[in-house]
DNA sequence: CGAAAGGCTCTTTTT
DNA sequence: GAGCCTTTCG
C-alpha cells in the first residue's frame, strides 16, 4: 500500500512525501502538484507510518483548502479522518482558545470581532481617549494596531517601540481598545493568533499539551505567514521538530497583512538540519504560459531562481487586448467567453476573470447580466457582510455574550425603537464612567429608574425621558428573554424566535430590496441548519464561530456552471483553463500605491504572476485605454508588466489594435431591423416565457427588454446572445 | 427621534 | 461614486 500512495508521483514529490522526520521545506512552484503532495504526505503518515490522525496538524490558507485536503485524504485512505486538525491558523487558534483560553482569562463565550467590528471599536476608543478622527484616520490607527499585533506587540511592548507622535496616539488608542475588548469579552482576528501565543508563553503546561499531541505539523502557503504565525508554528513544533512547510516566495502577495517573506527565506537558518525539496515540474499550464510567467517574474531582483518546466504542450500564445474603456473591456471579455463556449465547447466554469480591485467587478457584472451569462462573484459584497445579515449575527452574538458592546451598539435600535444617537452617547458615557459594558449599564439604568421613587441615590441617568426609559427597558427584556431561550432552543429555533420577537420580516419588507434581504436571512437560516443537531448553547457557539471565520472563497461552488469573477489575491491556489486578467494598466496593476516602493512593486509583479499561472490553456491580458476612477475618467498607460512578456509569446492579431472604439460604437452602422415588437410573446431557455416590452437596435445588435413571467423586474438582453424564441 | 439632503473625503488586496 | 458625517426639517 506504500506503493499505492507513492505511485504517480515524480521523484521530488516522492521525496517530499517520504521525508517524515525533521524539518522539511518544500519549495513548490505554481502547478507543481503541491496540494497533491500534501494530501499524500498526510495519508502516508497515517497509513504507512501508523501515525494517529489525532497527532497531525495541517494549516491551510483558507477553509476551502482545508475541506479539500480532508476530501483528498479521505479519497486516498478510504476512511474519514475527522481527528486530524486541519484548518486556517485562525480557526485552529479559535479552537485552542475555546478549550484553554481560561488560563489567560478568556471565558468560553468570547466573541470574535472581524475587521468592521474592530474599526468601530477603534472609533469608540478614540472618542473615549480624546483623539479627534479628523486629525487621525481611524483606519490608519486600526491598521497600526493590526501591525503591532501581527508582530507580537501588545500595548506595553508597542510603547517601547514608539517613535513618532502618531505612534504615541496609536499607543493611547490601542491601550484603551484592549480594555474595551476585554470588557466585551471579545477577541479580534489578530488576537486569535496573538492570544494563543500568549497562552503558550505564559502557561507552559498548555503549550506542552499541544506540543505532545502534535507529532507532525504542516503549514501550507508558508510565504504568506506573519511573525505571530511563524512563532506559533515554531512553538508547536519545538518538541518533535517534525515541521513541514510548503510555499513559493514568488507567490507571496500578503505583505500588507504583515506576512514576512523572511519566514520562508530564513527557514534553513532557523532549522539548519532542514531538508529542502524543490517541486519544479509544472502539470498545469502550457509551455507558453509558463514561459511568459517566467519572464515576468524574472524582472524581480529579490528572488531565488527556480527551474520550472513542463511536459505539457506548447499551447497557444497569450492574447493581449486593448479596449477603449472599462465597458468595452467587459464587452470584449464576455464576447470571447461566448465565442469559446460556442467554438471550443468550453463550460462556463472553465473561465475566470481576475482583477486587482473589487471595484472593477461592477463593469463586468453589468455586461454579464445583460448578456444573460451566469457568473459567480467572489468577494466584493460578501454574504456575511450584508447589513441585514450582520445585524442578525450581531443579535446572536449578543445573546451568546451580552457583554459584546460592538454588537449591542449596532442593534439596540434595529428595528427602530426610538433609541437614537443621543441616547446611545448617554448610555456609552454612563458605561464609561462606571467602567462597565453597555449591557451592565443598561441593567443599572433600568434598575435605577424602577427604584427611583423609593430610594434616593445619585442618579446620573435621570436625564432620560420616560419614553426612552421604556424603550431601553423593552430592549433589555427582549434580550434577556432571548438569552433564556438560547438555553433551551436549538440554533434554528432560536433564530426564528429572534426574528419573530423583533419583527424583522416586517421591518425588512418595509425597505427597498426588502424581499431580497429577507431571502438573505432565510439563507442564513439554512446555514444555521448545519448546527441544528447540536445542543442549544454549543450550536449557537459553533454557528457563530463558523460564520465569523469563513472567507468568500470558502463558499465557491465548484459545480456551478458559471464564469468566476475574482480578485487576484483570492485566486491564489485556484486554477482555471482560461484566465482573463483585466485592468492591465499602470496605476491599477501595478497599483499606484506601489509606485514609490520597490518592494511593493515586486509584490505587484508577483500578483500578476499568480494570476497568469492560474491558467491551464489560455491567458488574456486586457486593458482599457480610459477608465473612470471615481467620477473622473482618465487615460491610463499599459501596464509595465506587459512589456516583460516577449512578443513572440503574444498573439499578433491582438497586439496591434489601437482604438477599437471607433469601430464598435459609431451609429453610422445600419441597424438591423427589429426582430421583435412590443407585445410579442417570447420564450427564453433559462428565464421561461415573457412578453417583449421593447426592441431597440444597439450597435450591430438589438437590445430586447422582456418582462418574464413570475419576475418583478424587466430584463434587458442582447439578441445575438439571448436564446429567444418567438411564440405564436 | 429619524428621514432626507447636502457636503466631505478617500480611494488595494482579507483571514 | 460611495460611504460617512453633519445639518435640517417634519
Amino acid at each position: 500500500m506504500a506503493i499505492d500512495l507513492l505511485q504517480g508521483l515524480n521523484p521530488a514529490q516522492r521525496e517530499a512525501v517520504e521525508t517524515i522526520q525533521g524539518p522539511l521545506l518544500i519549495l513548490a512552484g505554481p502547478g507543481s502538484g503541491k496540494t497533491r503532495v500534501i494530501a499524500h504526505r498526510v495519508a502516508y503518515l497515517v497509513k504507512v507510518c501508523g501515525v494517529r490522525p489525532h497527532s497531525i496538524m495541517a494549516v491551510t490558507f483558507t477553509n476551502k483548502a482545508a475541506r479539500e485536503m480532508r476530501e483528498r485524504i479521505f479519497h486516498l485512505l478510504g476512511q474519514t479522518v475527522e481527528d486530524i486538525s486541519v484548518g486556517t491558523f485562525h480557526a485552529l487558534c479559535a479552537r485552542i482558545l475555546r478549550i484553554d483560553g481560561e488560563h489567560i482569562g478568556l471565558g468560553k463565550a468570547f466573541v470574535i470581532y472581524d475587521g468592521e467590528d474592530q474599526l468601530s471599536l477603534v472609533k469608540r476608543s478614540m472618542e473615549e481617549v480624546g483623539v479627534d478622527p479628523k486629525n487621525f484616520a481611524p483606519k490608519a490607527i486600526h491598521s497600526a494596531i493590526g501591525a503591532a499585533k501581527s508582530q507580537l506587540l501588545g500595548p506595553q511592548e508597542h510603547a517601547h517601540h514608539r517613535q513618532t507622535y502618531f505612534d504615541e496616539i496609536v499607543q493611547r488608542v490601542y491601550r484603551h481598545y484592549e480594555e474595551l475588548l476585554a470588557q466585551s469579552k471579545a477577541v479580534d482576528f489578530d488576537d486569535l493568533l496573538l492570544k494563543t501565543v500568549r497562552l503558550f508563553q505564559l502557561h507552559p503546561s498548555a503549550l506542552q499539551k499541544y506540543q505532545s499531541r502534535y507529532l507532525y505539523i504542516l503549514v501550507d502557503e508558508f510565504q504568506d505567514t506573519n511573525l505571530v504565525q511563524y512563532v506559533l508554528a515554531k512553538l508547536l513544533a519545538q518538541k518533535h521538530r517534525n515541521i513541514c512547510v510548503v510555499g513559493d516566495p514568488d507567490q507571496s502577495i500578503y505583505s500588507w497583512r504583515y506576512a514576512d517573506l523572511r519566514n520562508i527565506l530564513n527557514f534553513e537558518k532557523d532549522y539548519p538540519d532542514a531538508k529542502v525539496v524543490y517541486l519544479e515540474q509544472n502539470y498545469r499550464s502550457t509551455q507558453t504560459i509558463l514561459e511568459a510567467a517566467h519572464h515576468l517574474i524574472s524582472a524581480n531582483v529579490h528572488r531565488k531562481e527556480k527551474g520550472l518546466w513542463t511536459e505539457n504542450e506548447v499551447g497557444i500564445p497569450l492574447a493581449v487586448k486593448e479596449a477603449y474603456n472599462e465597458e468595452e473591456e467587459a464587452h470584449f471579455v464576455v464576447s470571447e467567453v461566448d465565442r469559446l463556449v460556442k467554438e471550443e465547447k468550453h463550460g462556463l466554469k472553465d473561465f475566470a476573470i481576475m482583477y486587482r480591485t473589487n471595484a472593477q467587478s461592477r463593469a463586468l457584472e453589468e455586461v454579464f447580466l445583460r448578456y444573460g451569462i451566469p457568473y459567480r462573484l467572489v468577494g466584493a459584497l460578501r454574504f456575511y457582510e450584508r447589513r441585514e445579515v450582520k445585524d442578525i449575527i450581531a443579535y446572536l452574538r449578543l445573546i451568546h455574550n451580552p457583554y459584546d458592546d460592538v454588537s449591542l451598539a449596532k442593534v439596540i435600535n434595529v428595528p427602530s425603537r426610538g433609541i437614537g444617537q443621543k441616547t446611545l452617547v448617554e448610555l456609552t458615557g454612563f458605561a464609561k464612567a462606571h467602567s462597565v459594558p453597555l449591557y451592565t449599564a443598561l441593567q443599572m439604568i433600568t434598575e435605577g429608574l424602577k427604584t427611583k421613587g423609593t430610594t434616593e441615590g445619585e442618579k446620573p441617568y435621570t436625564s432620560l425621558s420616560p419614553r426612552i426609559a421604556v424603550a431601553l427597558e423593552s430592549f433589555l427584556s427582549i434580550l434577556n428573554e432571548l438569552i433564556g431561550k438560547s438555553q433551551e432552543q436549538n440554533i434554528v429555533r432560536l433564530l426564528d424566535t429572534l426574528l419573530e420577537q423583533i419583527g424583522f420580516r416586517t421591518y425588512l419588507l418595509g425597505m427597498p430590496d426588502g424581499e431580497e434581504r429577507w431571502e438573505n436571512i432565510m439563507e442564513l437560516r439554512a446555514t444555521a441548519g448545519e448546527c441544528e443537531h447540536l445542543p442549544p448553547e454549543e450550536g449557537l457557539s459553533a454557528f457563530l464561530e463558523g460564520v465569523m471565520l469563513v472567507s468568500d472563497v470558502d463558499n465557491l461552488d465548484e459545480k456551478a456552471d458559471a464564469v468566476t469573477l475574482i480578485t487576484l489575491h483570492q485566486a491564489k491556489g485556484l486554477e482555471f483553463p482560461i484566465v482573463f486578467i483585466v485592468g492591465m494598466e499602470e496605476g491599477l496593476l501595478p497599483h499606484i500605491r506601489s509606485f514609490d516602493d520597490p518592494a511593493q512593486m515586486e509584490e505587484e509583479r508577483r500578483l500578476c504572476y499568480v494570476g497568469i499561472t492560474r491558467a491551464k490553456e489560455r491567458v488574456y491580458l486586457v486593458r482599457a485605454f480610459r477608465r473612470s476612477f471615481t467620477g473622473t475618467n482618465r487615460p491610463n498607460l499599459p501596464s509595465r508588466f506587459l512589456a516583460d512578456i516577449p512578443s513572440r509569446l503574444i498573439a499578433s492579431s491582438f497586439g496591434g489594435e489601437q482604438h477599437p472604439k471607433v469601430e464598435a460604437r459609431t451609429p453610422s452602422r445600419v441597424p438591423a431591423k427589429p426582430v421583435f415588437k412590443a407585445g410579442d410573446k417570447v420564450r427564453h431557455a433559462k428565464f421561461g416565457d415573457g412578453i417583449v416590452v421593447s426592441c431597440i437596435p444597439s450597435g450591430d445588435d438589438q437590445e430586447v427588454t422582456v418582462s418574464f413571467k413570475g419576475e418583478a423586474r424587466l430584463r434587458r438582453l442582447l439578441l445575438s446572445f439571448a436564446p429567444l424564441e418567438k411564440l405564436a
